[in-house]
DNA sequence: GACTGCAATTGATCAATGACAACTATTTTT
DNA sequence: AAAAATAGTTGTCATTGATCAATTGCAGTC
């Protein structure tokens, strides 16, 4: 709704799902024009070693690189796609970030996952070939866009990159069950010194800083994604900033004990 | 602890890992002795088609059948590996049931899965290379093993066994979705209609009664697994069992009115 | 700068579920 | 078969976090 009138010109949503041509996937050599992002490939991008490269030697690289369309940034509050919609692609995020999310029958979104720069994004669909839920973007955003058919061609063909995106869903499987013991036995607090945790190591991985962030969703986002309601969260945030265990200033996070955060996870 | 003291000999463990020995991974053909199910194989196995061969051709599925070992059965409590073990391989029930779980820092276990025939085990240590949980027999149950090294090997050369093993990671981290928002929206007997309802659809995949089966995990795992108490789980049962949804004789469940029982997750 | 709408905070009250406890039933061991 | 251990039920009370409501803060727009 007001996520398509707000821009002149509507992004990668399931209105238009084969808008975007796909690079020709013939053969020729490394440098591939991209018309949103000249010059920018997976050899060069400085996420290369936490996203879908790891492990690839320099060649298997360039081929990987010849399948990945870098389409124009997505604004705020743009799909990716939507619950429901056929599954053709994942996606890296390049830039900015994510949140996946499901609506329940009455109507309420529940969030299944954030998502930041190096993630795969999409994974739910390969086996049902539909989008099990709707990822938008939480701030002006990025992303690699990975024509799946193309992926598992290519990872037939790569045993280095087979192996990979095997260890990418596994780690995203594991990641899940966290979750679930998170929100099948933590407190609030517990829940929310856990999701700070989780951001922090995530910025840091991307050379950002641990201590001191920006968070992108709303409370309610995160409430929704930790089971709690926005009001709780809000009063934890208090609470721990009460502490002095972090600072909040709105959407703005420092946190100041990082160990003493993490001693609330300890018993 | 008595887990070990109730055999007189001990099954799949940590303790020994390379006990059982592999099959030759040569290029004999399809019947290959296995020392305690000979005959049983892929080819003739009746959940050959919810389990990994679902999409192989009959050749194909004799490739697979050669990686595949199938030990003795584990006996109730048995584990297949334990949390922080190595990870070589996965593994497909063939029968009976079992679950996976977590201990916590405090000492109490968390559990983050049941599996029933058809369905696969241990995909969580293909990132890491390690065990992130532990995985045990809730009944007398059998497993085929498969070395995950050679699954990979045997993958790259069958692209439509890679795109089955992308298929099924994939509808791993749906269902692993779905608990989250069971577990961040639900009330208790939401949880626990869901529970049954998963159950019963998943007995009748592997043609049992959709409507009478044995819970064969203890209140306490189901507990575990939904986040809420055991006795909170009890209370629930009861209270089904007085609306006259479902009837309850210790293990034993009957569901009455599956479409009432549909009806509570349905606002 | 005032207006509008969304996001966040804080307070008061309530309800669902947890914790503890006593008791019963079932299974396992001897 | 008896004894012991484990599993399950039910009751009471306590607590966490939800709900409802009022207020403040902030960002974008006219």
């Amino acid at each position: 709704m007001s996520n398509q009138s707000m821009n002149g010109f509507i992004g990668i949503t399931s209105k238009q799902p084969a808008s975007v041509p796909l690079a020709s996937s013939g053969t020729k050599s490394a440098s591939r024009p991209c018309p949103h992002n000249p010059g920018i490939s997976c050899s060069n991008c400085r996420l290369s070693d936490l996203c879908l490269p790891i492990s690839l030697n320099k060649s298997e690289i360039v081929q990987l690189d010849e399948i990945i369309e870098r389409n124009r940034p997505l604004r705020k509050g743009e799909h990716i796609y939507r619950q429901r919609d056929e599954f053709r692609c994942v996606f890296a995020v390049r830039s900015g970030s994510f949140k996946s999310y499901v609506l329940g029958a009455d109507g309420q979104s529940r969030v299944t996952g954030f998502f930041m720069p190096g993630e795969i994004i999409g994974m739910d669909g390969i086996g049902s070939r539909i989008h099990g839920v709707s990822t938008m973007a939480l701030e002006h955003s990025s992303i690699c866009e990975i024509p799946f058919a193309q992926l598992e061609r290519l990872s037939h063909q790569l045993p280095n990159l087979q192996s990979r995106f095997f260890a990418i869903m596994s780690n995203e499987i594991v990641k899940d069950q966290q979750i679930h013991t998170l929100l099948s036995s933590y407190t609030a607090e517990q829940r929310l010194a856990s999701f700070l945790l989780s951001l922090s190591a995530r910025y840091a991985r991307c050379q950002l800083s641990a201590e001191r962030f920006i968070l992108h969703m709303t409370r309610s986002d995160i409430g929704e994604y930790l089971g709690l309601t926005l009001e709780t969260v809000s009063r934890v945030f208090s609470s721990l900033q009460k502490k002095e265990l972090v600072l909040v200033k709105n959407r703005e996070i420092e946190i100041k004990e990082m160990a003493k955060l993490k001693a609330i996870l300890g018993e």
